[in-house]
DNA sequence: AATGTGTTTATAAACAATACC
DNA sequence: CTGGTATTGTTTATAAACACA
């Protein structure tokens, strides 16, 4: 240790420090790359959107070129942060005057922290003041890493960013990762990075500048306004003055405020922002449930102080607490994709999942839809230049539900056999025979056992959400009424306790074997307190129905291209990876097989099972909905997956600045005809 | 906590149990499943092999259908164990005990560990008695999860296997799992079949069950045997009877025996099984070096007692070291690929890394050559029916060449553009125009500024690699020699110290904010001696060349389908995924624009970008080489990515028995063409 | 030589979905 | 056939270890 902590401690490497100042200098350097193109900003950007979204005062103005760099830090900042001490300054991590580096030595410096530190103090009424964004002071934001960078990313015009200003960017809007969070925190961002297909690394023209970007292909163009309020619910058409609903939630004060509830959180949150994630909702919340409490919603209120939270649980559980991470849910593709889907397509069984795309909606929609949809972009409209590209894959709607179809049929035709894996769990007699070799089969339709449907989009505060949203979710259209109550009681419950595990039960404990996996017997050797999870799967009701909308597998149609068709391609990479056949066999397959043989064809959602990727849902169906509230982080899974498929297929032609446009597939692939 | 471990601990699940008993029963029945088609043999399986490899003596006769199973449990297996406890059986995990459960309650019932426990008392000798397989008693070993699955699977006729067969098939082959793993080992495992789209459940005909498989274009066949021992490197063509290479190493005794030096790790491992990954060398070296030690390989023996290294180190030291998880290297692609490549390729840059495809051989070998290279697996030739499709992939060599060009020109080609970004690092005046916006590009060709190139694969122990592998490395060909120099370094002196970190470091001090990322200063505050990295970069020379072959990109064929080259597809899924081209621009670029323009030019290896996936190397060369040694694992990723882009087209139609077959690209896609 | 950036592997968790009892 | 537990599967978060620039 000596060695290493001595003179690593004398370099002081820039990135930890405090951010303001770096933050500023760094972001505009970097940012003149971004921001350079702004002439071409039409045909740039995909989404655009006014990404800064509500943000305190100053940003505010930020929807053109903006600086975002500087905004808040400091002033405001601090008091927040202070507030941030979740469980009230416990022995680990709470402020961050330790860490600090991320890499390099540990050093003590606490370069940012060094004005207040310890103080810890009172949270509550510090949040409230300033930004209004985030749920108070600088709790941690109920959103994953990989949602994180696409608000950052998206909200330029360009649509990339480097590395340096993605921590900006999340640093200038959620001060939990300025203040709060521990060094690690950019190690996890570089690692969502990388890890993502969806992320794809872009190198500027000069070769000197590395941009992060979102495969075009997967960018549903979320950004932090979207999740920010709730969208307008109402109307399924539209932008319904996506600032309407934007600023409904953003109100905020009262809560962010507010000391109220500890398990608030939820409410407080989508005012703020939405969590997007389902389990995240109650960060604060670490009390545990007497256990089967389905109970409604936990007060709404959000709990800014650690204070409350230790008046509650036990100091155990309260540490925890805090310390815990709370994984972010994955966001359920239902959320997403609910929005439009109608429930028709899922009724299939429960296990559509997968696919689900329900023809309704597809998710270009999402990304940056023009007509319908994409109202509820605020600001700019998401589609731009893209939208040649974009939108055709988007628009074409009636394509889709054919599609779907298609690609089921492709799939399963292969043989007979299939199809009784794809009900495997329905066990529907309609054929029943020997599936037994699932590898390929991936339709299977809506097989995949797993796939997590995960809880419901909206469900977080499912009151609160559909209350708020009104018609947004698009839930509501099948099975959404029985979710609610489910999630509710999953949410608030599950997430309630826990409590022993945190992310980082190794820094609690550490030592201790721990369970690993299952959350419930967390307490292994680690927390003395901690175990209580009995909650387990008491409250989930388990909900069938939802909607999981999995992956779509559409797309198969490369092979048999229609230019609508084509267009869903684009959207749903997946569908293309489909398309590219594993082997010879199954292109053989698909296409003389049987194509549109559905065998499942009972219901209308031919949900196919694609193994993951893509997640296109047709727009065909009509409904455009407002997906766009989630949606984007919902369907990030599946963008990922398709990213994955289509990234490498580069694509160098576009020239610089079209970065956006998109051509649609039948303009190239006269060929696959 | 109180209610988790209170009712928690009553069950006492089946998993965590002593699994020798429970693998045998839980085993055979599954195993019915995967062990019911041996009649298929000829058809399913694809490398088949002597998966069990040289396994104790009961294990070995079971190339057949095998009941791997009840092999060696207890009375070696104890005693193994017992050397296991790397540091000395320091306070946290060292034996097992403790943990257990996994999920459940952390119990200590020590079911496992009952006999004997605590003793851990001298690692060496025991090693070596029995199960010449692993290292020493129970080291970790120096395979990464991902491999240790396929491992595995692929040990299987059906090359599918249940979940839990899998757990019981590495508690098996590794009894570190089976006795000194925390209980997480497991979520790991679940874990690596969930994330790597290599990994593809399927689900039996009757639908109960679940079998894992490898993505067949992915699927290199790895097998413990091709690891186990150096194949032989010898002749490039091949076979040289797998057997006794493998049981040059095997013989470990010496080593696994030897309490030698500390470092030995590597050298000992490679007799044992090779590490395969760079890294994992020294797993019990804690010992950190005075810094800057270049130095050649550490002691060659091993030292499988925690003692040995216990005197080396300082007590602080020592603890991490056994924690030290070691991270598995991710095997250089170089490993695979540089078999057979020829260094010409390389010389385009130090970028070229991508692709690189070395004409010379194809990853097919790997996976199952009938000739030449499959001559490297022992018992049985990887190549069953399988090569029907898989040889047609491998064999074609020719095609593999040609691919390759056409694959950079194809995407670079968009523009002139484009060619500015490829030689974007070199600054290569040849086009110089505006390619800013790389989005798509992809190809780029050498331009993946990352896609790291990792060590050498025979870099592990360069010094007995070379020496006992004789020409079976690639690398010697072209670059190789300088490297040796290097990873020798690396391996040897940066595994050796590293020290504070341990992959879980939490658990020591978990607490403590410790530095995220970079390994350096670790300390941050969690570990107070912890903190000594120094070393890090010092040893590595870095040497540039080496071999790394990135994924390659070669196919794009698919479009110019030729038989041959679609067999290359078929392997090389990344190609695939090349040719679907995200968008139909990138499509009509590449064809339209410059495919074969090749803009860089200046190098045989046309190191084209693709994101990741695919890692199709030609087998064109000629260089048939015995890359089967660590190639399989190597390629992994690369596979992955394939299995990433193919796995959505599931494959219903292979009928339940036939898994295995494949069907060669030719016979299916006669559209294509 | 030091740092920043990018890639990968390992672990722990939190859940979802199923399998079993 | 229902309910609870256990197993299996999916995803997100973190920490590391490196490669590379
Ligand atoms: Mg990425
Ligand atoms: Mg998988």
């Amino acid at each position: 240790m000596g060695q290493t902590s001595s003179f690593s401690l004398a370099h002081l490497p820039s990135e930890k420090k405090p951010g303001a100042a770096t933050k500023a200098a760094g972001g505009q350097e970097r940012d003149n790359n971004v921001r350079q193109t702004p002439g071409l900003a039409g045909e740039t950007m995909h989404c655009h959107s006014g990404l800064d979204l509500v943000l305190g005062q100053e940003q505010e103005s930020n929807s053109s070129g903006k600086t975002m760099s500087s905004v808040l830090d400091d002033s405001l900042t601090n008091i927040q942060w202070l507030g941030k001490m979740r469980s009230g300054g416990l022995s680990p991590c709470s402020v961050k005057g330790d860490t600090e580096k991320e890499n390099q030595i540990p050093l003590r410096e606490k370069i940012k922290t060094a004005e207040d530190p310890t103080a810890a103090a009172i949270p509550t009424a510090a949040a409230t003041s300033s930004p209004p964004w985030q749920g108070s002071v600088s709790e941690r934001p109920p959103y994953s890493y990989m949602a994180m960078i696409q608000f950052a990313i998206n909200s330029t015009e360009k649509k990339r960013m480097t590395l340096k200003d993605i921590y900006t960017w999340i640093e200038d809007h959620f001060p939990y990762f300025k203040h709060v969070a521990k060094p690690g925190w950019k190690n996890s961002i570089r690692h969502n990075l990388s890890l993502h297909d969806m992320f794809v690394r872009e190198t500027s023209a000069s070769g000197k500048i590395s941009f992060w970007t979102i495969h075009p292909d997967a960018n549903r163009c979320l950004t932090l306004d979207q999740v920010f309020k709730p969208l307008d619910l109402g109307s399924p058409t539209s932008p319904e003055h996506s600032e309407s609903k934007q600023k409904r939630h953003l109100p905020d004060p009262q809560k962010t405020t507010g000391s109220n509830s500890s398990k608030a959180e939820p409410q407080n949150a989508r005012r703020k922002m939405k969590p997007l994630l389902p389990r995240i909702n109650s960060y604060l919340v670490p009390i545990q449930f007497p256990l089967s409490q389905p109970l409604v919603l936990q007060p709404s209120m959000k709990v800014p102080l650690p204070m409350a939270q230790g008046a509650f649980l036990n100091s155990s559980e309260t540490f925890r607490s805090n310390k815990r991470v709370r994984i972010a849910p994955k966001t359920s593709l239902s959320a997403e994709e609910p929005s439009s889907l109608p429930m028709a397509a899922i009724k299939e069984e429960s296990q559509c999942d997968e696919r689900s795309f329900s023809p309704t909606h597809s998710l270009k929609e999402t990304s940056c839809q023009p007509g319908e949809e994409s109202a509820s972009f605020p600001e700019n409209i998401c589609i731009k230049e893209e939208e040649s590209s974009q939108l055709d894959d988007c628009l074409s709607p009636f394509a889709s539900t054919l599609t779907v179809k298609e690609e089921r049929g492709l799939f399963l035709p292969v043989s007979s056999t299939k199809e009784k894996k794809q009900f495997t769990v329905l066990k529907s007699p309609s054929n029943g025979d020997t599936l037994v070799i699932k590898r390929r089969e991936r339709l299977e339709v809506g097989r995949s056992r797993r796939k997590q449907r995960l809880a419901l989009p909206c469900s977080e505060e499912p009151v609160l959400v559909l209350p708020e949203s009104n018609g947004f979710d698009p839930y509501q259209l099948g099975t959404e009424s029985p979710f609610l109550q489910e999630n509710v009681s999953q949410l608030s419950c599950s997430q309630g306790e826990e409590g022993p595990f945190k992310t980082p039960v190794k820094e609690i404990f550490s030592k201790l074997p721990v369970s690993s996996t299952p959350s419930k017997a967390s307490a292994t050797t680690t927390s003395p307190l901690g175990g209580l999870d009995p909650w387990k799967s008491a409250f989930l009701s388990k909900g069938s129905h939802e909607l999981d909308f999995s992956p779509v597998r559409t797309l198969q149609l490369p092979f048999t291209p229609l230019q609508e068709n084509q267009d869903l391609l684009d959207f749903n990479s997946t569908p293309i990876k489909n398309a590219l056949f594993e082997s010879p066999q199954e292109l053989l397959n698909t296409e003389s097989s049987d194509i549109v043989h559905a065998p499942l064809m009972s219901s209308p959602a031919f949900t196919h099972e694609s193994t993951k990727q893509s997640a296109v849902e047709l727009p065909a169906s009509g409904f455009t909905e407002n997906r766009s509230l989630m949606e984007g982080l919902i369907l990030d899974t599946m963008n990922d997956s398709l990213s994955k498929i289509l990234l490498d297929i580069s694509f160098p032609g576009l020239e610089d600045e079209n970065l956006g446009t998109d051509i649609s597939w039948s303009q190239l692939i006269p060929e696959l005809k």
